[in-house]
DNA sequence: AGCGTGCGGTAAACCGCTTAACTGAGATGT
DNA sequence: ACATCTCAGTTAAGCGGTTTACCGCACGCT
């Protein structure tokens, strides 16, 4: 292994002349900058980060703590991960995926051994744990989702009210009128306060309200078997729905599918709209579902800028949210019966039921 | 931050007992033992990693270097790195990801780090520019897949032989003699030697021949589109095919899809089989796909334990192939037409056409 | 009594790099 | 002309561990 030692021999120079211009922490004579540049080149020296990191207090690492054991990691997450490594690299920064579990127990065992200068934080809950710990051992961090209380949090998250009021607002305008929402499964205590879940479930029930449309609220586990079996129990109880909105993009999947399966024609019969989906995975039904886009690239870049801001001492980037935006496939049309129907169709402000 | 300095102190002994202590390296009396444990259980001791890497010169971190441009990270690979990584905790190793180009220069990059002891090595090609790197650099590494060239390397990879095998003789069994494989698109230049596809196909090609059987093989890249075009397209040339052999996890769930647009029934007029896959993804077909199931979990574990094999000095483990086992799902049937049809059915070793 | 020999422990030299403190020479100010 | 600043480098003290060489001691053996 060459070492810097050896660059500074051959070069002439001592060794802390050749960090510092490595690190450009100090200014270099142009000469002597070329003589340690053909010495580097000539030996192919790399620097060793391990040291690197242990004398100067900063591995240059960035673990993106993801809950593998309570969300199945999917293709949202991999997009999440991909454009954060991207955004890590571009600064010098080596991100790595750590699977933790949620409590925080994991955490804390890997914060322990230093081995990370800060830490992003995915699948936040509304109250987490993790981000106790995350305080209590002073580590630099930025989460992807909002927990509830959040003073000064470094934090980026979709934006939930905005998506559903798009959402909402396009299969309104198309002249839906009886919605209904496939929504995540609350009562799962792994769920029972993630954010996403929750904050999409409420946007709903405000902005159906305030269009002055029931609500109609559908709690579904995030696999497409649930997604299946929610659509056809959705049929079963409320045969007047035209458009359902779909919070978990598996579900989704099966959604089309269920409908299908008791008979229901997409989009002719009933429309569907995912709110948080990958275009890959909006592929994978026939017809192709429309839906909302999860920003994921813009999620994982600004978490990870927002982050290595804190880490390198610069001002703090603010906090954004991002709302997830309309992509068209073909699982939304116009209702089969545009003609308002009596009474059912718009009883003023009728109060959400669950 | 505590150090094992602090540690020494409190329990009285030097810094080098701890050491022993910790690693195990050197028998520590009862007493004594009992003094360090007690002092770092008071103290709250971790030990800094990262200074044990300098040391040691071990980082204990091997990484798994995938080729995220060329390979979209799906489901199977979410599925391999998180049993890697659980099988590299239980050796005390951190396993990270590692997104790295296919022609090796991030690979060499990374490596020149020195922050990784080995690497895991995924979408093997069959020659494979990273193993030249990895071997350059005589880097420890295992391969989860093969070149063509393995001359004592570690690895370990999927049975494809066995896998096909059984796939179309579970298919000849019901009775189905009207095959057809949608394969990969090897004319990408991507995926030109990549081993799967090459594998499976040639396999097939074998498997099938050997059954007497007409050769039909269609190329298809892995997405959900190319899947539900290629099925429309071999059903559109070959009407007389009953059975579906799908390659790629995306493409099989379009060929579902495909099927039932041109108003063919799965699995009542034609039988889908994937034939790498994982369960997640084929729940997401309407009837569930029936798949032979990639022995991901095995794979990860294997591969990440051949490595640390490697890493530990302990004797090698031996290359091994797993092959991919039946799932049933509901997308294979009897054929329709159970009667042997004349001449098209069994044509005694006609030869592959392609 | 004399002598090797395990055993449990210590001292100290690194591992490769960062960084605070220092140096020496030329430029600058008055 | 003399003290003062810059500027570009150097020296050396760590960072927090691992590991080699060494040491004292009790023990068994002859």
């Amino acid at each position: 292994m060459v070492t810097m030692r050896d660059v500074a021999e051959r070069a002439g120079v001592s060794i802390a002349t050749v960090s510092f211009l490595l690190n450009d922490t100090k200014p270099i004579r142009a000469t002597t900058r070329a003589k340690i540049e053909q010495a580097m080149a000539e030996l192919g020296y790399r620097r060793n980060v391990v040291a690197r990191a242990l004398a100067s207090r900063r591995t240059h690492i960035i673990a993106m703590a993801y809950p593998a054991l309570e969300h199945r990691f999917g293709m949202s997450t991999a997009e999440f991960f991909t454009s954060a490594a991207e955004a890590a690299r571009k600064e010098d920064y080596h991100l790595v995926l750590w699977p933790v579990g949620n409590d925080g127990i994991e955490l804390r065992e890997l914060l322990g051994q230093g081995l990370v200068d800060g830490v992003v934080l995915m699948e936040v809950q509304l109250d987490d744990p993790r981000v106790d710990v995350l305080r209590q051992t002073s580590t630099p961090f930025a989460l992807i989702g909002r927990t509830t209380e959040l003073d000064g949090l470094a934090h980026v998250d979709i934006d939930f009210d905005t998506t559903v009021e798009a959402a909402v607002g396009h299969v309104y305008d198309l002249g839906h009128r009886e919605l209904a929402l496939i929504s995540g499964d609350l009562s799962d205590p792994r769920f029972h306060a993630y954010g996403p879940w929750v904050r999409t479930e409420d946007a709903y029930r405000r902005v159906v309200s305030a269009y002055g449309l029931p609500v109609n609220v559908l709690p579904c586990s995030d696999t497409t078997q649930a997604g299946k079996a929610a659509a056809e129990r959705l049929l079963a109880e409320h045969p007047e729905t035209t458009a359902i909105l779909v919070l978990n993009e598996y579900a989704a999947l099966g959604v089309v599918s269920g409908l299908k399966r008791i008979g229901r024609d997409v989009p002719a019969d009933v429309s569907v709209l995912s709110l948080l989906m990958v275009p890959e995975t909006a592929a994978m039904t026939e017809p192709e579902l429309t839906m909302m886009r999860t920003p994921g690239p813009e999620l994982g870049q600004l978490g990870t800028e927002s982050l290595i801001r804190l880490l390198d001492g610069a001002e703090p980037l603010p906090p954004q949210l991002v709302p997830a935006k309309l992509f068209p496939g073909a699982t939304v049309a116009v209702p089969r019966a545009q003609r308002p129907r009596a009474g059912a169709s718009r009883p003023a402000a009728r109060k959400a039921r669950q």
